[in-house]
DNA sequence: CAAGCACTGTCCGCCAGGCGAACATCGATT
DNA sequence: AATCGATGTTCGCCTGGCGGACAGTGCTTG
């Protein structure tokens, strides 16, 4: 493996998780006996065979595989990146990200979290919330301002939510990055219930809600319905 | 979620992993403590928390990022399924994968893993072990047989391995599955060690290695040589 | 209808193994 | 050579996982 962040020092590791050397030191002897760690005598590093640990979760989630070809079969067609992702308290969880070619934004990639008020993933899966949840969701969250656009206001962003109830859909432009605009669906299981969603990511300035709505939103509930479907049967 | 897998008892559980139900209680118990899983009382699902425990691994790879963007362009270029897997052990890990929109070939995605010596990207990352290594992997690995093409003698397979190190790629037709053949190269580091290997995944019957070799080699080159540039800035 | 049985959840004594303060060692600088 | 900072190692403590034993529940059967 390169020489990088990847081979640390005990002394690297417990410094940066503000540990004691000697719990980091009998950590690492554990993971290295049992093939998680590496060790050169002086540095260690993690084996691929962590991966084993994490993706578990999405190896469990009956829609993942399909929802990897439903996202290509969707980039193919408006030629955007998309994204699925899930929610897990106050944060939005990419499970499915399929880049366009035209911009690298951000590095985001599966398992990235962003907060979900600014996000529009992150709208449909908290209107996809229980009034209840919802609420709870408010209480914890920090609703932290990224842009002059962000929306910071619990009332506003209560009632924001709700507009993404009734329309079924979410727009949200510049409330994360000014220049990323975005449109997301709900994806459902079978019992209505909000599982996940589904975006486009788009340069804002080149786009607003009317267009993008015009162009995304069917091929984008043909996608989320084509998930659901694999669900069922 | 969907009540599919993801939902289980504790009882399902412990059967499933064999393990006494009360040890499977206490675990799942701290995990929903720890907030790795949420329970309705009866039954327990994972939460996309346990995402944050495995894909350290990849997040360190400081190749990563750069890959994926490396091989989307490669896929472009191709129109064929590419990929990059790193060794551990005797199987080979993907770490990304592109697939092609022309096959959904097998189940494969992030964190999967094959047996090296059967598949193109193993058998580059065997030919960059050292010869200690090589010989130490002889003796651990099973070299189970597939189809009636399937390398299962060490010594040839050594003599394959051999061929690939002077080659610089590695071409496999059918030792795997019936109906896929591959190409791939290695991915060194600064150091000029092999950290990594990518490969172009095709049907068996449609290409052969000189074939391939013409249409996806030079590629192939240009992907690792762009991931391998991005290790040493 | 009661007895039996299979299945699931819960309790408790045991002990592996992580915790962290104290100690040892190494290397560099003055 | 002496000092000091950084890193590796030791050891007693105690958390928390282990698993056998026990209790509650629902369904079948004589």
């Amino acid at each position: 493996m390169g020489h990088g962040a990847t081979h640390q020092s005990v002394a690297d590791i417990a410094s940066a998780a503000m540990l004691p050397r000697s719990v980091v030191r009998r950590f690492v002897m554990t993971l290295s006996r049992l093939g998680f760690a590496k060790s050169d005598g002086k540095c260690y590093w993690l084996t691929p065979r962590v991966l084993k640990l994490g993706l578990s979760y999405l190896y469990a989630l009956p829609f993942w595989r399909q929802a990897q070809l439903a996202l290509e079969d969707l980039r193919a067609e408006v030629e955007q990146s998309c994204s699925m992702a899930v929610l897990d308290g106050t944060e939005l969880v990419y499970v499915v990200r399929v880049p366009s070619r035209r911009i690298l934004s951000m590095n985001l990639s599966i398992g990235s979290r962003l907060p979900a008020h600014v996000i529009s993933l992150g709208r449909v899966l908290l209107a996809g919330l229980t009034d209840i949840e919802l609420e709870q969701y408010l209480k914890d969250a920090e609703l932290k301002r990224f842009t002059p656009h962000t929306e910071t206001s619990p009332a506003r962003l209560r009632g924001a939510i709700a507009q993404v109830r009734a329309n079924g859909y979410a727009w949200i432009d510049a409330e994360f990055d000014e220049s990323i605009c975005g449109i997301a669906v709900p994806v459902r299981d079978s019992e209505g219930h909000v599982v996940a969603a589904l975006n486009v990511s788009l340069m804002a300035g080149e786009w607003n809600e009317k267009k993008a709505k015009a162009r995304f939103l069917a091929p984008l509930r043909r996608a989320a319905a084509q998930i659901r479907s694999s669900m069922l049967g």
